[in-house]
DNA sequence: GTGAAAGCGCTAACAC
DNA sequence: GTGTTAGCGCTTTCAC
């Protein structure tokens, strides 16, 4: 087997529980052997082991992000942001991907729990009721959800839904579209309710809501057609591949955007930077969030389970696939 | 703390050591007995702490996944391919992103050691020497790259250039430029061996190479005016990244493509697919190398130590980026 | 300031 | 077929 604190001690000719101080409590040992020991551990190659640590500690420096989807372009910045921010505060985390099934998501809580401090779930489809149940075991932090007593980071896409609202009625439409994202999608509910409110005092403007919508750029071709039958010149799409898919749906049908119709997609993705025409769209700030998340989450686990709430701005960037509404 | 093996023998009447067999060697035990404990146990909703069964057995039942950018399209698919196959085998991945660093990635190698029970690096940046050495306490498989008694998923990427130089051949292109990755990539060098290769006998063609190149659309952009400087009208880029900026720096500088200049991809991503022209590219079979990885690296943790490879077949899509050589 | 000893949750000989 | 015991690598009282 590898090297162990025992061979540290043995080589430094201290106890082990020494070695342990050492390396922990530095302040506890004498500066002389502490600086034997150190010596000794680098001379060895000497790496802790968490889990063995873990087991008198009950910490382990492990957390788990469970997301939806891996392969989906909205995940990956996070993940990526998560994991960097939990490697300098000395983490390790595990990534999981549920396929969006609820079942899933719930079995991997079971498994992860005992290998992990807390556990980031983004979007989950879990109801509110089990994750309020699970949390009583398990510090959590949700993104882009509201659960009772548990700690959440949530990108306010209601701010960026009314911007582009006001970016939509600024070019001149007055017919919207709004489609809706999955059933039970808190981000989605969010943003009808917004819609719905930046509207209230226009009654020249009309809002149609439509869906649900497979959350895919499948799931918006098949919303392309609807465009036509609702009269809308202006589309809010719930996510940046529904978007892609309605525009080729729409340009399929002979419809050209943005001349004909204008369409905001939700995300800023990759994929919407890439798309022709490039999507206007909510910029939504998965790096961030995955950073707030893991630092939350730290913080509750830290803290002894106080909850708390990190609300995070988004905004619009206007590209090619908005403009003025056409005549008439 | 929660339930540990101790109530689950309480509850059952039994030895705690009854309950670790009646769970991990059923054969061993009365049935009678083994009802008793696993009723008990599903009462008590136990579940074994595996990092405490590592401490004996050796067995994390962890892997570790580590990836140079999480957020670079190539790699999300390959990962969640991993990760779901792994679940099925009961494993759990820790995912780790290196950030194109070799110092991080061999950092993070040294701190998963403990954890897990073996490692997939995927395209590492780590030279050869250094996989070797850390081989030899840890199994590893690396996907897309070659090392001397270390496992290895290969995507044949030699096989998916040529196709890609029959390509542009049988489309009447005569001068190609193939646009190489980072320095020290093996698929790059791989392509730039099989595109030779493909134009041995063919002395009315000219090959020109150019790199390194940043394996990103930046570096595509920056990659574009050479290409007129080439005098090339078929153009191989390292992935679709690369080959979406060489398009974009084309189409500013005034140049068409297809029609003046053909432009294949690597890697089929949801970038190529999405971009318009919609990528000709070497589709390149992530979430079977994701398997395949995790495959390997349970049969070579179980099997001891024996290296093997898996060689995955890579084709080419043929979509709009690709036309006609110019007349001329 | 350091050593000795007990114990975290679990498994693996070894008895019986 | 089941209980006893020791021990995995580490931390944490408790003595001294």
């Amino acid at each position: 087997m590898a090297v162990t604190i025992r061979d540290v001690a043995a080589l430094a000719g201290v106890h082990v529980s020494t070695v342990s101080r050492a390396m922990s409590a530095p302040h506890l040992v004498n500066a002389a052997t502490r600086e034997r020991v150190m010596t000794a551990a680098r001379q060895l190659g000497y790496r802790p082991n968490r889990a063995a640590s873990a087991l008198t500690t009950g910490r382990t420096h492990n957390l788990g992000l469970i997301v939806a989807d891996i392969a989906n372009p909205f995940f990956p910045p996070l993940i990526k942001a998560a994991q960097a921010y939990a490697r300098e505060r000395e983490y390790h985390v595990f990534v999981a991907d549920t396929d969006e099934d609820p079942q899933i998501e719930e079995e991997l809580i079971g498994t992860l729990a005992k290998q992990v401090d807390g556990v980031v779930l983004v979007a989950p489809r879990l109801s509110n009721q089990s994750i309020e149940r699970l949390s009583l075991e398990l510090p959590f932090v949700v993104v882009n959800r509201q659960v009772k007593g548990v700690s959440a980071v949530l990108m306010d896409i209601g701010h960026g839904t009314g911007l582009a609202v006001e970016h939509l009625l600024g070019l001149g439409h007055r017919r919207l579209l709004l489609l809706a994202g999955p059933r039970g999608s808190w981000s989605s509910a969010q943003m009808e309710r917004a819609a719905r409110l930046a509207l209230l005092d226009r009654d020249d403007v009309e809002l149609v809501i439509t869906g649900p919508n497979a959350p895919t750029e499948t799931g918006g071709i098949a919303a392309a057609e609807g465009v036509g039958r609702s009269g809308a010149t202006g589309v809010i799409a719930y996510n940046d591949l529904v978007a892609i898919g309605v525009i080729e749906g729409l340009t399929r049908a002979g419809v050209r955007v943005p001349e004909e119709v204008s369409v905001v997609g939700v995300d800023d993705t990759v994929a919407g930077r890439l798309n022709r025409p490039k999507l206007t769209t909510i910029v939504m700030p998965t790096p961030a969030a995955g950073r707030s998340a893991v630092d939350l989450l730290l913080q509750t686990i830290d803290g002894g389970g106080v909850s708390a709430q990190t609300s995070l701005q988004t905004s619009l960037v206007e590209r090619e696939s908005t403009g003025p509404a056409p005549a008439g």
